[in-house]
DNA sequence: GTGCACAACATTGTATACAATCTTGGATTC
DNA sequence: GAATCCAAGATTGTATACAATGTTGTGCAC
């Protein structure tokens, strides 16, 4: 669909957002960003604008493009979304999963748990999203796959600002995986509703954990204060 | 987020291709476009390619932007999405409507009738639209909205491509409100899956009546017969 | 007459230049 | 010393120019 200059950029920065290497609410700016990959500004604004379109990254017009940093009440939308559309999929896939798509399947649940061992813990992070996007895919709707790409990516930026560093949901993939091949379809429906109940609420959602990165609510309540303190 | 004249200029095409004043595989000319709005190619670029993200249109590089032309199977899929999401969002939506939002859902469903009556037959069809967008705003997760503005474009080309020009479904929207005014939860849920296949049997999904438009199907099957025929 | 090569054209893809807007720093005024 | 205004800088938004690519038409060879 775009041109594969422009795709592999894509795939650059979405990347380094989803492994944390570019931070939510931190600017990409198009000429830094432009200078780094040897293009022009116009292919990297194509893709900071879809980007958007994703809302991984928020644009603030004449101001700039910002890593998103979902509040709490858009990281339970999107949970609740993944939700809606994973249980549609796993229903699906009950009925009709090939041998081959089950094998890749499991290879990934393979891999995911070697990268886990050898302390790639990105590389796990990657793979797991992948298993649910493969799930997906099997469904045969490319439209689960396609909003469930963007639901993952935006799991990781939430887990990046709420989560705790430990990853260790390994088995439930198994248990799902099992439960689809057997045909189970209330099973596997129960059990990946538990699986991603466990992820979200292994995020820390309480009030006080709330990390919102923008200067203007870190500083929200302080105006009133500024002035009464005793400064020395 | 974009620039209030690119958001303009979306509106318009995505408008001229619902109320199918652009037709199916009808190309979308860069420059044409920019002229006809006044301004350079740049935004209207970045319009269609946003349109493209949608699905709406279809790229080829370096050969042009074209209106999409599901298949019947791509139809078969925005269907069962909708199906998925639409559920979800009645779901929710029964345990919580507002008397704003109710007020407001009703209002539609009149002036949908009044357009109706008044054989302003594309406003009728938009606003028929809108009912939907409208419920899963009133869902209070934004994720449902988006999605589904999607999925509703995408069926307006459906419906140009595979149905018939007239439209009937109006009782159905004023069941599903009462259902959900009322709470009634699995009655809701089943008189929107009604309602959704309802519209997808008034297409012409038999065979025959598949029109790709696209001319490399059209005579695909042309070729042995070249040069077989008596040719005066 | 048919098939192929090449050139002209149309359209998109990319780079660059300029305009619009926001932020920041400093000078001025009180 | 504090507040305000204005200018300089940074960054994005838009327009234009050029390059890459695909399509179409024409002429030549056979």
């Amino acid at each position: 669909m775009a041109s594969p200059q422009e795709q592999e950029i894509y795939q650059a920065i979405k990347q380094a957002i989803m492994e944390q290497k570019m931070r939510p609410n931190m600017q990409l700016v198009e000429e830094g960003l432009a200078e780094s990959f040897g293009v022009s500004r116009t292919p990297v604004r194509n893709v900071v604008r879809r980007l958007a379109a994703e809302k991984l990254v928020t644009i603030i017009p004449y101001k700039g493009a910002f890593v998103s940093c979902p509040t709490i009440h858009e990281a339970r939308q999107v949970f609740e979304m993944r939700r809606v559309i994973e249980v549609a999929v796993v229903r699906k896939v009950c009925t009709h999963l090939t041998d081959e798509q089950y094998q890749l399947l499991a290879r990934l649940i393979q891999e995911e748990h070697q990268a886990q061992h050898g302390g790639r813990i990105f590389e796990a992070i990657r793979i797991t999203g992948d298993f649910h996007l493969q799930l997906a895919e099997a469904s045969g709707n490319s439209y689960y796959h396609r909003y469930l790409e963007e639901l993952v990516s935006l799991s990781y930026v939430i887990i990046a600002l709420y989560g705790e560093q430990k990853t260790k949901c390994c088995d439930d993939h198994q248990l799902i995986l099992n439960a689809i091949r057997q045909g189970n379809v209330d099973i596997a429906e129960r059990l990946m509703i538990e699986h991603l109940d466990e992820i979200e609420q292994a995020l820390h959602f309480e009030e006080q954990y709330e990390r919102p990165l923008s200067l203007t609510d870190i500083f929200a309540n302080r105006r009133s204060r500024v002035g009464s303190g005793s400064h020395s």
